[in-house]
DNA sequence: CTTAAAAAAGACCGAATGGTTTTTTTAAGG
DNA sequence: CCTTAAAAAAACCATTCGGTCTTTTTTAAG
């Protein structure tokens, strides 16, 4: 009864880190069976057939981020520190990630869009989630008067997820980290660039 | 003699389109054969296996995106208009794409990884290309008076292959222009800070 | 300790995979 | 035309794929 519970947990881990690192469709179920050292029977006792198994998989991949970003989030007030923790989430895809093989997000995008359409609605409100919450933390900040009034957070929200994304993959590829840190650190006065500072006004 | 080499081009063209759309891995030679209507013996005697196929449908798809850009960049003489060339690159790529599916560095870039070591090289030296372009088209505006002095084109060009990149992902997984179209308007403001006559931004 | 249910193993299946080899067709040079 | 080499088809192969089903083992409640 419980014990099922979390072997379940077990292969979800495991198979989210496979499917993140080697994509979901090149992950076979030998490739999962070997991971987590459980013959065929006792992975499907579990999950109905792969397509669930990835379904859910992903779900757990962005869960982990998620969780990541609340730690991170603790105690944050403003709106700055609010977003640099969102650049801190991206920038730990690299240093430490929350699932091996970069942002789970961006990977299953790439091959959701054509290869996997089951999985594309998953996807899709994964990165609208993470979207609103930028879009979230600007709409508070002009709200309270921390940011500037000009700042549209709809678009600066689609830039800031695009480039740390763009960035992710760079980094990736080029095995360098070099590009997410020119990245986040043009994003960071991107960002210090949107904050009202009233001293700097002549009128007060 | 020549008729072979007609069909092996022609086996290019519609398997790029093919790898590009569904991913290297989940493309198979079935796949192929139904969309170039040969059977397995007419592909494999033009390519040894199906790696020397992949490797050179990707080679294929980034000539045909780089003569887009050489045909775009025709006529322009200054840095902004230059920078503006390669943005329509990327834009091109949802509304008018060179090889159907996406970016083909992008998609690449993140099936080859983990899983298709041997693609890496490949993908590497084409993002290299294209950042070491933009890199070339900042270095010279500097050089030649047009761009800002304090403008860093090692971390611009990052920042902006990041961007556009991250983009296309946004947008293709929408499947909603916006999203490009928002970065495009963010980074066409970029450029145009760039510029040493101060450009007067506007609004809107 | 017993026992019934849950969990895992393991044998099995048809279909599809990439790849090879042999045969047939096509096309071009003389 | 004819010939011959290139090109394409087609039969064939071992392996792996996801998935099913039956059997065995483990677990935990009574």
């Amino acid at each position: 009864m419980r014990k099922g519970e979390r072997t379940k947990e077990f292969i979800l881990e495991q198979s989210a880190a496979l499917f993140n690192k080697q994509g979901y469709a090149s992950t076979s179920l030998s490739d999962i069976m070997a991971a987590t050292k459980l013959e065929k029977g006792g992975i499907y006792n579990h999950f109905a057939n792969k397509e669930v198994l990835m379904q859910e998989a992903f779900l757990f991949a962005v869960q982990k981020v998620e969780m990541r970003y609340n730690t991170l989030l603790e105690e944050r007030r403003d709106s700055r520190s609010r977003l640099y923790a969102v650049l801190e989430v991206f920038k730990s895809f690299l240093t430490d990630p929350p699932v091996r093989g970069g942002c789970p997000m961006l990977n299953a995008a790439i091959e959701a869009d054509d290869a996997l359409p089951a999985l594309r609605p998953s996807v899709r409100r994964a990165l609208e989630g993470w979207r609103t919450a930028i879009k979230g933390i600007l709409e508070r900040g002009i709200a309270r008067g921390e940011l500037r009034r000009d700042l549209d957070p709809e678009s600066f929200s689609s830039v800031m997820l695009a480039s740390l994304e763009g960035a992710v993959m760079l980094s990736k590829m080029y095995r360098d980290p070099v590009h997410i840190e020119r990245v986040l650190r043009f994003l960071e006065l991107q960002i210090d660039g949107l904050e009202v500072r009233p001293y700097l006004y002549a009128g007060g």
